[in-house]
Formats: C-alpha cells, sequence, structure tokens
RNA sequence: GGAGGGGUUCCCGAGCGGUCAAAGGGAGCAGACUGUAAAUCUGCCGGCUCAGCCUUCGAAGGUUCGAAUCCUUCCCCCUCCA
C-alpha cells in the first residue's frame, strides 16, 4: 500500500506524461527516496528550441525541483549518425566547434526552464569514442535484428521494402548504451522515442543494471493544430522570440489547441484548468482564458512585466485597432525625388518583391497613415514621414530621402 | 549483375511540340466576417523598370520558327529479380 505522500509525488510527476515504462518501478524508486539519475539526450543539431521542446524541459524541470539529478545529454556522437525516425534525412556532420556552439545555445535557452547550476550537461561522444570499433561490436552482440525490426519504423518500411540502412540500427544501440554509462534510473523523451528509450532498459540489464524507468512525454502540436511543432514546418513558437511575437502567435490558435497548450505548457494544476473549462462551458469569452495563457508562457521567458505589455499592446493594436506604440522607424533613400509605392514597401522589407507589394496593393491590404490605397503608380514623395501598414500587422513609419546618385567613373 | 519506373513551381500531382508561369489539391498570404480565433466566403500565390518583358519544369547539349513536352549524354531517386 502506497502512503498518502508517495501516491502524491507520483500523480505529480505523471502529470501530463504519455506513458511510464513501468510504473511499479517507478514507484520503488521513489520509495527509495535517493536522488534518481534523469537522464534527456538532445541532437546538437537545432539549438533554436520552441514551445514543443519544453513540454519535455518542464518535466525536467519538476524533477529537479524535488531534488533529482538532472543529467542533460548533448548526442554529439549520435548526431552523427542521424535517428531513423525522421526517414532518411542526410544530415550534416557537424565540426566540434559547431557542436560546442549549439550546446552552448542551447543551455542558454534551456537555463530559462532548468536551472543549470545542478543540471548536468554531458556529451555521449565523450564515452562511445573511447569503445572503439571492437567495443561497438560487443554492443550490438547484446541486441538482435528480430527486436530491432520490433520497432515501428523499422517495421513499416521492411514490409514495404523501403531501405534500412544498418547504421541506423547503431541509433538506439548507442542511445542505450548512454544509459548504461550514466547508470540512468529514468529516461524521458517525446513518444517517437519509446522505442529507443526501451532499448536502454534491455542493455542495462545485460549489464547488470536495474533498468532505467522510461517516460515518454506527447509532442506538442503546432500552431496550425495538427503537426507536430516543428521549426522547419513553421508552426512554431520559438522561446527567444519577442514577447509580443509569443503572445500574438497564441492568441492565434484555436480554442481547441489552447487547452492541449495548458495540459502541457502550463504550470497550473489540473483542478485550475478544469475551472477554466468550466467557465468557458459557461460563457466565458475563450479570448480572456487564452489570455491567460498567454501571459503565463510569455513570462516564463520575458518576465511578468513584459507579459503584461504584451497583452496590453494586442488589446490595443487588435481589439481596438489602434496603431501600435513602438512602430519601426526607417530612412529609405532614393536618388529621386519621389520612389513608386511597390518600391518602397520592398525596400522597407513589408513585402519580398514588387509583384507582392502589387498584389497586396490590389487585395487592399496596404494603407498608408491608416488610409487604405488602391493606386499602384502612387509615387511617394521625400521628406515626409508617413506610416506604412502591410496586412494587420506590419507597420513601418518611413521617410524617404533623396540622396545624391554615386558620382559614376568612366571606364 | 539483370529488368523496369521516375525526377514539374513550398509539398502532392496533372501536362507529354505552340492556346504553359504551367490544371487540380494542400500549405501559405491577403480581404470580408470575428475574439488577430476556428469554420466559411473571395482573391492572390516566380521575378521585374508590370497591359510588356525576363527566369523556371534534375543538369548540360541538340532538333525545331517554337520544347516542361522530341533526341543525346550525364546526375539522382525508386521498384522487382538475382
Amino acid at each position: 500500500m502506497l502512503s498518502a505522500e508517495l501516491k502524491r509525488k507520483l500523480s505529480d510527476l505523471k502529470r501530463g506524461v504519455d506513458e511510464i515504462l513501468v510504473e511499479d518501478g517507478f514507484v520503488d524508486q521513489l520509495k527509495s527516496g535517493r536522488p534518481l539519475t534523469v537522464k534527456a539526450g538532445f541532437d546538437p543539431t537545432a539549438p533554436d528550441l520552441h514551445l514543443g521542446h519544453t513540454v519535455l524541459f518542464n518535466k525536467l524541470k519538476q524533477f529537479q525541483s524535488v531534488g533529482h539529478r538532472i543529467v542533460f545529454l548533448i548526442g554529439d556522437f549520435t548526431g552523427m549518425i542521424g535517428d531513423p525516425t525522421g526517414k532518411n534525412v542526410t544530415r550534416k556532420t557537424l565540426t566540434r566547434e559547431e557542436v560546442k556552439q549549439n550546446a552552448e545555445t542551447y543551455v542558454a535557452q534551456v537555463s530559462k526552464i532548468l536551472d543549470m547550476d545542478k543540471t548536468e550537461i554531458v556529451f555521449n561522444s565523450a564515452w562511445i569514442e573511447p569503445i572503439g570499433v571492437s567495443g561497438l561490436i560487443r554492443l550490438a552482440s547484446h541486441y538482435t535484428v528480430a527486436r530491432m525490426l520490433e520497432r515501428d519504423e523499422f517495421q513499416k518500411r521492411y514490409s514495404q521494402g523501403a531501405p534500412i540502412a544498418i547504421h541506423e540500427f547503431l541509433y538506439p544501440l548507442i542511445q542505450g548504451y548512454d544509459s548504461v554509462h550514466l547508470k540512468a534510473d529514468v529516461e524521458l523523451g517525446g513518444t517517437d522515442q519509446k522505442f529507443n528509450l526501451l532499448v536502454g532498459r534491455e542493455l542495462q540489464r545485460h549489464y547488470g543494471q536495474t533498468p532505467q524507468t522510461v517516460m515518454t512525454m506527447p509532442l506538442l502540436e503546432g500552431l496550425d493544430g495538427v503537426q507536430k511543432m516543428s521549426k522547419s514546418l513553421g508552426n512554431y513558437i520559438g522561446i527567444t522570440e519577442p514577447a509580443k511575437e509569443i503572445f500574438g502567435k497564441l492568441m492565434r490558435i484555436s480554442d481547441t489547441l489552447m487547452w492541449r497548450y495548458f495540459d502541457l505548457l502550463s504550470f497550473k494544476t489540473a483542478g485550475e484548468i478544469e475551472a477554466l473549462k468550466k467557465a468557458v462551458a459557461e460563457g466565458k469569452n475563450p479570448r480572456d482564458v487564452k489570455f491567460e495563457l498567454g501571459k503565463e508562457i510569455v513570462a516564463r521567458f520575458h518576465g511578468t512585466q513584459a507579459a503584461q505589455d504584451a497583452q496590453d499592446a494586442f488589446v490595443q493594436q487588435f481589439q481596438q485597432k489602434q496603431m501600435p506604440d513602438e512602430i519601426p522607424t526607417l530612412r529609405l533613400s532614393s536618388a529621386d525625388a519621389c520612389l513608386p509605392i511597390p518600391q518602397l514597401l520592398k525596400q522597407a522589407n513589408l513585402v519580398k518583391s514588387t509583384s507582392e507589394a502589387i498584389r497586396f496593393i490590389r487585395a487592399g491590404a496596404v494603407r498608408i497613415n491608416g488610409q487604405k490605397i488602391d493606386d499602384l503608380n502612387l509615387t511617394i514623395a521625400c521628406d515626409v514621414e508617413q506610416v506604412y501598414q502591410v496586412g494587420k500587422r506590419a507597420f513601418a513609419k518611413i521617410t524617404l530621402k533623396q540622396e545624391k546618385p554615386e558620382p559614376k567613373l568612366h571606364s
């Protein structure tokens, strides 16, 4: 029978988790009362973290705050192989310098969530390289092809006759060996990592260790609400983005998705979230609930004041349709006394091309000083400061200056 | 080693000598509506000195008045057999 305290610990740590393997083992570990070694591995490739990544960090943070030992593993060795999960996208091999730099960026960003003073950062090349080819072969002897093929991804590809390169088998093995080396008690990963994480258990058993507890965290959907959040799909919110940007993006997610974000990103208790749901069901405007989400997340990365400012600016700009307080000011130069509007917008980077500018003007999306314009041939005179707006979000205060043309040298 | 299929604009995918900057769908963007939601409707969706011109259909050559479409060589991907 579990004590009440243990039960509470367990359910706190289980919150938001997709799956725990094996829960009984985990309970035993918690019972022991000793600090657990909690491992999570990361590719050294993409140092730009987004909210999707933070789901995992939030969980690490939780472990850390109750006194467990966090090992932050940078997979610089495995990074050279490439995880089979993402099909067979060829990865560029990184130099040591690049890996180091990426790692530093990682640490800087993660420090918004984790206490880095209490976090150990390790690189798996440190122990994988020394074991050499013979070590690798010995390692490979601990696992069978049949077991490898159990992996969903491999099975699918194998039965479809799609290629599986041998080196792809090595990834889970090495990742598993990391757990052996670190004597990990718990390993966290995304649900897509389940297989790899389980290999770690298997290998630890072979090396006479108690198998680690595997905890998988759900993948956070991106802004579109369907595909997982990822940089390459462009449906992400980066944690280094400006406060207003994060706030604005969060406001644009659908009401349904909002609850998912609450579950995976908010530090509110399950009870608090339930209460919000109930309030909305009883007629509270979901927008206001979304405000709360936005503020909490922005505050995490930019502080409370910035969060409040972001909300105020948002209300002003979009609800009251006023111009934002801060509009970037630009000074552009022109060889002539005036410049056609499409060129001006392009030079100001409000549009990608003059063709795009023309399209926007035709669509009625361009305003000058709040006044919609429809004249494609409009030219802008020098020395007049005006506010240009393209679409709902892009603003710039621009003054055009006539510059003397470069004296042309006859060659 | 043998046989076959294929590389088209962000993605999928039609086109198979001129009417092709290239159908259709998706994504994206803008406009309307709103809560900057979602859904829906409308439009746009290579570039430019924009009623015209320039550059795109794996790469390079060639045939032709004219090629994404035909020919040659090369590169790459995939399937089946061994």
